[in-house]
DNA sequence: CATTTCATTCAATATTTTCCGAATGAAACG
DNA sequence: CGTTTCATTCGGAAAATATTGAATGAAATG
């Protein structure tokens, strides 16, 4: 095993991005293996990982196959070598549609048939159905805003 | 109790919040006390929220003080009424402010001094500093481009 | 100023999420 | 084709979060 403890950088990354992560309400365990890749210049296995982490086979593998999910680490295939190492994607643009496509574009996608849910639920005949339809409206344009905000959030990260 | 079960409209509108505070990883009794308010054309006190949605004093009141503190919410003194109202803020640039605000920007201006102690931990000595100072600058850059959204998302809600 | 009405807090409970590591099974190897 | 090496799965442990409802105390009321 070349490294089996993390660095001073390299836990200071790890730190970085376990922080990075809360904010997004994901588990430490992504951030610690994303800061540990980003960290170090050659791409680790899952059996490094654990080693210079010091967490379990499972949650490491698991928190991989989140990344991977979402396209922030790539499988390598080094040549001639049997375990499968991994690498950040350090393409911000990348990180954040996969992050955005994965975690809120199905719910924004599926909003649009609840909002229809919501139409049809309004009785024309009842006293509040006016106030319910401003509602109503409301909403809508709140769906259009976020929907258009979306590209343009991956936008703005571009090549970087 | 003028209500005590909530109706159609407003069932799907609870609903409807529960699933957008989900996305934001907010528990459930916040996606339904704003759900409640933003459904109903009066201001609501806390025993009409609890006895419409069916939960507890503790967890309605801190929903309410969570909404509160955003500025998703809002106080209302109906003149001669003992009870606190409250009532729905509906400006989505407002919510995304208050959200923003409180949830994300903390981090990102601590961010900044991280990232100092990060550039601190680089040892010019080390066979990997130049490495590590590339990684640095890619955080710096990322830095820059959260900083610059944050106040264009603010923006591009206005006045809705 | 005693009483009632309310908002707020808090310790206990319940629920959900994350983490662990042994077990499984697939793929490479000899 | 048996053996080894690995990735992956999964049931249960542990930790973190959310919820509850009774207790507290502040503010209004008469």
């Amino acid at each position: 095993m070349v490294h089996s403890q993390p660095g001073e950088f390299q836990s200071r990354c790890i730190t970085l991005f376990v922080r990075a992560a809360a904010v997004f309400s994901l588990p430490r365990s992504i951030g610690q293996v994303y800061g540990l890749l980003f960290a170090t210049p050659r791409p680790l296995n899952l059996d490094e990982l654990i080693a210079m982490l010091g967490s379990s086979r499972g949650g490491t593998h698991d928190a991989i196959k989140w990344l991977m999910h979402i396209g922030a680490v790539e499988r390598v295939h080094l040549p001639g070598v049997r375990k499968e190492h991994y690498r950040a994607e350090l393409n911000l643009r990348k990180l954040a549609a996969g992050y955005l496509r994965l975690k809120v574009e199905p719910h924004v996608e599926n909003g649009a048939d609840h909002i229809g849910e919501l139409a049809d639920s309004i009785d024309p005949s009842d006293a509040e159905a006016e106030f319910q339809s401003q509602r109503l409206d409301k909403i809508r344009a709140w769906h259009r805003v976020v929907s258009g905000l979306l590209p343009m959030v991956k936008q703005i990260a571009e090549d970087r």
